[in-house]
RNA sequence: CGGGGUGUAGCUCAGCCAGGCAGAGCGCUUGGUUUGGGACCAAGAGGCCGGCAGUUCGAAUCUGCCCACCCCGACCA
């Protein structure tokens, strides 16, 4: 975009170029390596509609790290780091996060994760094993496919089938279990059209669909596309496909079909299907590789016997992946070896949401009341409320006792508004801070002040002697 | 872009179906009482009923067009 001046800008969805360009400016030698750079900066998304508070907006605020290495061995060694770091940042944060498998992209790269928090609310989907821990976004997930047993290859036989469209009124027609169907799925694929070969009783995972045809844009063909590629709804079928087409169609089958024999798929034209269709004997396809979607209740990837995948539900607070070389390569971000030789630096970037990551803690850290800041990001450690101000030297208590915290170093919230006790405990609550300090007619005849914390029901009387430095005590406390 | 919804007092909303004095709660102002868990009494202020046009004796209410916002979907290295 332009300036009132004319002068080019940008509003940078990410900095990977940027802080690319810095390393570059920066780093010649290999004795500078490993190299961690990061930032808190604003960023900006075309987002079609911001939505679910902090959760999804056009621009917010990330705290992202990108980490620069000699070698692959590198990379590895900085990314495990960095993900032992974020899982103590969330700890610390009071925020319960799995790291799970996540995609990466286009951009790609070997491995990927996201941080989730667990929510019924979240946006994203998740599968997670309780067997073997496996983790990962629904996106990205694996899962075993059912096995059928060999046979050998039958003939060919048209079967009629009147208005039968569905792989459920198929199954159900012919009495054959899903499994043993073909099913077809239409895409456009950056315009042009694809047929998507899978096993009746699977779905297509987009994502690992776009990944499979190199990160195109992906979308469902409609009627009239369906149509014009010549295409029949209902009975489409992979075999005899370009004399039944009307333009040529990419093929691209899930792996599935390789060990599933004698299907029965359509027919390429209404109201009948073929039985015993076999991949490679009655159809090609330029692209076989793993499209399925893996749910609730598939078989786990990685664990030998009958365990299954559960469906929850999260907030992606971080993400971490390994860039590899794309940006290096492509912007020049060299440095020389041992032996001078010049080398391509290998690149992770690590990133955390900063404000749904606030929204995150105060999902998981709240009551009827408001706010349970976890003492480490609350804003304040003490909320400090007078009662009556203006009685039994109430206010001037609570000025000193204010000044001394502050001497400590103890930061403070402090309410000396003229409202009711209701009010005033209503608000302390509202905005949570760990610690509230209560100074009133009736404890300043005690000569005390009333210690609370906001995660207990409890409350202490403390001497208005010895309250800043027990406040000061707990304080210290909290930060270990 | 498609689908749904909402625009009335500072805020949250009722009134619209079935046309006839512009309403409630909260908040605000003034006076008084109250003071350890969102107080009470009294008196007040506060409105282009989103906009424009139409129907009608009469429109917040019916009709048409427009505008804004919200929700769902599509999208999200």
């Amino acid at each position: 975009m332009k300036d009132r001046r004319d002068r080019e800008m940008v509003l940078a969805p990410t900095h990977e170029e940027a802080v690319t360009d810095l390393f570059k400016q920066q780093v010649q030698s290999y004795r500078n390596l490993p190299a961690l750079v990061y930032q808190i900066q604003t960023k900006f998304r075309n987002e079609l509609r911001s939505r679910g508070g902090l959760i999804r907006l056009r621009e917010f605020i990330m705290m992202d790290l990108y980490s620069f290495d000699a070698d692959w061995e590198g990379l590895d060694r900085s990314y495990d780091a960095m993900l032992q770091a974020y899982t103590n940042v969330f700890q610390r944060c009071g925020l319960p996060t799995v790291a799970v498998q996540a995609d990466s992209g286009p951009i790609g790269g070997k491995d990927s994760q996201e941080f989730m928090y667990l929510t019924d609310v979240g946006e994203d989907e998740i599968l997670l094993c309780d067997r073997c821990g496996y983790a990962a976004n629904t996106e990205k997930a694996d899962h075993r496919k059912l096995a059928l047993p060999p046979e050998e290859p039958l003939a060919l036989e048209e079967v009629a089938t009147p208005g039968i469209k569905t792989i459920e009124e198929l199954s159900r027609f012919l009495d054959v279990p899903p499994e043993r169907t073909l099913k077809a799925v239409f895409y456009a694929a950056s315009g042009e059209p694809v047929f998507v070969a899978i096993r009746g009783d699977l779905d297509v995972n987009e994502t690992k669909l776009r990944n499979a045809l190199g990160g195109v844009e992906l979308r469902l063909m409609d009627d009239r596309e369906v149509e014009a590629a010549g295409l029949v709804a209902g009975s489409a079928s992979p075999v005899g496909l370009e004399k039944a087409a009307k333009r040529p169609v990419r093929v691209v089958a899930d792996d599935s079909v390789r060990s599933s024999p004698n299907l029965v798929g359509g027919a390429n034209k209404p109201d009948a299907h073929l039985r015993n269709v076999n991949f490679e004997r009655d159809w090609q396809a330029g692209i076989v590789t793993d499209i399925s979607l893996a749910r609730e209740g598939s078989a786990c990837p990685q664990c030998d016997d009958a365990s299954t995948l559960t469906l929850r539900r999260g907030i992606e607070s971080g993400h971490v992946f390994k860039l590899g070389t794309v940006y290096s390569e492509k912007m020049g971000a060299t440095f020389l070896d041992q032996e001078g030789r010049q080398q391509v630096a290998v690149m992770g970037c690590y990133g955390i949401g900063v404000d749904r990551l606030l929204a995150a803690i105060i999902q998981e850290n709240h009551d009827e009341q408001g706010i349970i800041w976890p003492a480490s990001v609350a804003p304040y450690a003490v909320h400090l409320v007078t009662l009556s101000a203006d009685r039994g030297g109430v206010g001037e208590a609570a000025e000193r006792l204010y000044a001394e915290l502050v001497e400590r170093g103890v930061e403070v919230l402090y309410d000396d508004r003229e409202e009711s006790p209701g009010v005033k405990f209503a608000d302390a609550d509202l905005l949570g801070m760990p610690l509230r300090l209560t100074v009133s007619p009736r404890n300043m005849k005690e000569d005390s002040v009333e210690l609370k914390r906001r995660d207990e029901s409890d409350s202490t009387m403390v001497p208005l002697s010895e309250a800043a430095s027990r406040v000061a005590e707990l304080v210290a406390e909290f930060e270990e």
